[in-house]
DNA sequence: CAGCGTACTGCACCAAAGGACAATAGCCGG
DNA sequence: CCGGCTATTGTCCTTTGGTGCAGTACGCTG
């Protein structure tokens, strides 16, 4: 990855799915970066070049929810795709209020997935 | 199914059954997706764009009757047509009170199914 | 330069979905 | 009433997609 550029965050403690999404994203063409907690993805500096945060709800420490509600208080441009190992309709629902852009329930479909993700970052931020 | 679009949902714990229709509305080119449970569609992110409903009365846990009631209370305005096995005119009654737009009983009868669907997919909401 | 750690790739397994075909039941004609 | 036909459903098999595992290459640090 360049050093302006931007890619596409993907938050999750669950290693192995970040690696399938991360080989999905490469194989689409597009940059990403693995986060294992939403921690360090704050304490990324180059964190505000995320154009679209691919986001576990489960994490250890600060939850996916909670990294989108602090992400949007701060204003903060990114699009936010939600993914979830459980069944969780009300998370889904709390998700889609704050402004998510789509959610999924693993396994991932990667073709809805990749579809989600090139429609975020073609569209106008929110 | 491509992200955005709408699909058929079919709702039976008989999976030979849903495994029928689910061909039968792919023959007539309609995309569907089958649910083993009202749960199952309930938890189903994706479920808001099912633009149709083939529901099983009798399913393990959340009867499909419930699910009708659930969603019209929550103002949803997908179209629901009523499948059981059995001859239950009570059950009948209660659906088309409840507002679903057809009822069968199995066998259902295909051609009939598929006019009924076509109807409700293509009228404006309830 | 050696050891270590991280990231990528290929391979393989598992589960779910789709397609083809076989079997059964209801219906029509003779 | 009997035979054949068609529509529906049950079953098997193939294919596809997702995930876990392991090996390999690269870079970093001591």
């Amino acid at each position: 990855m360049s050093e302006h550029e931007m890619y596409v965050a993907v938050v999750d403690d669950d290693d192995s799915f970040s690696r399938a999404i991360s080989r999905l994203l490469r194989a689409a063409g597009m940059d990403s970066v693995v986060f294992a907690s939403a921690e360090a993805f704050l304490r990324d500096p180059t964190h505000p070049r995320a154009s679209c945060i691919i986001l576990d709800i489960h994490l250890g420490g600060m939850s996916g929810l909670d990294l989108c509600r602090l992400l949007s208080s701060e204003g903060h441009v990114a699009h936010v795709i939600m993914v979830t190992a459980h069944d969780e309709p009300e998370f889904c629902q709390e998700a889609r209020q704050i402004g998510c852009a789509a959610y999924f329930r693993k396994p991932v479909p990667g073709k809805l997935l990749l579809e989600a993700v090139h429609n975020v970052v073609n569209a106008p931020n929110p």
